[in-house]
DNA sequence: AGAAAGAACTGAACCGGTTCAGTGAGGGAC
DNA sequence: GTCCCTCACTGAACCGGTTCAGTTCTTTCT
């Protein structure tokens, strides 16, 4: 079969102890016999079992991923993809895997959690889509398993966090719009119960206040296409019409855009409209979309790193602070109406 | 700490073996003897180390994904992220995990799988974007690496195939538009390498010859949305330029829409076009993009479900054949203009 | 010079399962 | 009554690493 530790130590006539010290870099080996020890490792070809590995120090060398939405919404996410393939660029390097979980039902979520303690699959978790008071914290630490969050949680959390603030991208997209000359100025946030979700909101309203605007046009979706829609069409009923709407994301940006186009209103004349995420498909819209461009890449390999380095102990407890998403202004944004 | 094999045979009065054999189902424990095993294990809350039976079953308990994409262009694809919680659908209900591995660059795809083999990470992959001659089908019989592909391969392959041929698909909607008048239906193609980016070309030109047409507006492009926006506009440098122009995906088409529309061309108006995939904001764009709608969700489980029977020694080998993916048409088809 | 400390290495236990050879009891055939 | 077979189960080896308690030899300190 395959070359164990034991051909390696018969080789090198040390005993199985001594390759292990001399693999890993501990004490207990002399310089002159870790390189004999080896070099007959890379002669014979040697790759330590990670199932033998696992199983003696308890370890998976691997982290895990719960993503925790409905699977017919998931495609529509351009945020995950690029974010596992950010985790994935940072593991393969340290010989890590990344094992992904998809919980559908809500009660599944926290199973799955347990499931990959359980089965010891994982070395840590990050958890992404954080919520406010969020109780994956709690469970977290009722199992005893190592996590990163994204962002830093409302509830009160012990794990490092790695921050990508979306406060400056959306307040750039309201003054961009104030500056414009807009004074209705509606925003159609995703799910508030997500802290990307509230924090948007909370950057929305903060700049108008600045600006001497009320933040009154704000109605509540799920980042969802449909809900967007929805939303879109209340805010046309309100007496006080908004001449912009700042979107959450660039689906129900998408979705709001296609409504407005429906009852007639001319995107960017009568209204303008930004969205969150620079989804590739934002710059092929007609009008193409001025939207708010993120980094999940980065995001993706600095969360893992981050982890992992907690794991080792090297992580210092600092939470980690990525560069804001920047505004990116396409035609879907003009002057009001006169 | 855990409680371990051990604990419950104490409990039960057996020796480790007969516990072994009771949980597996195996002969040698008397049914009388396996129910008072299966009592003391679930007594003591009892769950068989993954890593110990890793060890000394030689199985990883999991299977792999390696997806070549770059990882910018990933989050374009609707069809991953459904595509694997189709896969976890499966996966979590056999206490199998998903290992996902995202290989960037063009040589690290043959890497990944050596490696989840060496690392005895998984027990089988899942082999998706599959290419004329795909290369990997040797390189899986070498590493001894169990495997299903989505679609049957052109080179032999010994894997089963679990497939959902677009054939139909693309034929109606070609049909749909000769059926409209069309007589000049030009296709823009993905990556002719991949027997998808092939399959829908022939159905394509297939289509158009049954109905005494000729298919010779063809340009190959990459999937992307800047290949399709090139495509598109050296289709309208053509003396003999298309009325209609079949995409083979969504991001392609919707690229392409914009680039007409920037050249004062009306759709459906002056072009019809039509995309694949049926991805969520294809209803939304202006005006909505007639598409093709697959299922990857059920193409995921049913290729793991597939895969796991095989591991088992449960799969006949036949070819699994899925329902074909359906026209949705919608505004972006018309008559020609006249 | 003698004691103490440290470095280099060995041997065996251990992680927690699976599996196989072996044992003893019970039953059936002749 | 004897032989043989089957069934139910045990004990130990095994998977391939890690780790800890010892052993031996060298160095340092007083």
């Amino acid at each position: 079969m395959a070359v164990t530790i034991s051909d390696v130590a018969r080789a090198a006539g040390v005993s199985k102890g001594a390759v292990s010290y001399a693999l890993n870099g501990q004490a207990g080996v002399s310089e002159e016999t870790r390189q004999r020890i080896l070099g007959a490792a890379k002669e014979l070809g040697w790759r330590p079992s990670l199932r033998a590995r696992s199983l003696s120090s308890s370890k998976a060398y691997a982290l895990g991923l719960v993503v925790a939405r409905n699977p017919r919404l998931l495609g529509t996410d351009p945020f995950f993809p690029s974010f596992i393939a950010g985790i994935e660029t940072t593991l393969a390097d340290r010989g890590y895997s990344l094992v992904l979980t998809v919980a559908a039902k809500h009660g599944a979520e926290e199973a799955s959690y347990r499931r990959l303690v359980h089965e010891g699959r994982v070395d840590g978790v990050i958890l992404s889509d954080v919520r406010t008071d969020d109780p994956r914290i709690a469970l977290l630490l009722e199992l005893g398993l190592p996590a990163v969050t994204l962002n830093r949680p409302t509830a009160a959390s012990p794990f490092p966090a790695v921050c990508m603030d979306d406060t400056e991208g959306i307040s750039s997209a309201v003054q961009h719009l104030v500056d414009l000359g807009h004074t209705r100025i509606a925003h159609v946030g995703g799910t508030q119960h997500y802290i990307h979700g509230l924090s948007r909101r909370t950057a929305w309203a903060n700049t108008l206040k600045r600006n001497g605007l009320e933040p009154d046009l704000f109605i509540e979706a799920d980042f969802g296409a449909q809900q967007g829609t929805e939303a879109t069409a209340r805010l046309l009923q309100l007496d006080r019409k908004p001449t912009a709407i700042v979107y959450a994301n660039d689906i129900m940006a998408t979705a709001g855009l296609s409504y407005l186009h429906q009852q007639g209103l001319r995107v960017p004349a009568d209204v303008s409209i930004t969205g969150y995420d620079n989804t590739e498909y934002a710059q092929y819209l007609n009008p193409a979309l001025t939207s708010i461009g993120s980094d999940p890449l980065l995001w993706g390999s600095t969360a893992a790193q981050v982890l992992l380095n907690q794991l080792e102990g090297k992580h210092d407890g600092q939470d980690i602070i990525l560069p804001e998403p920047q505004l990116i202004v396409r035609g879907s944004t003009a002057e009001p109406p006169a």
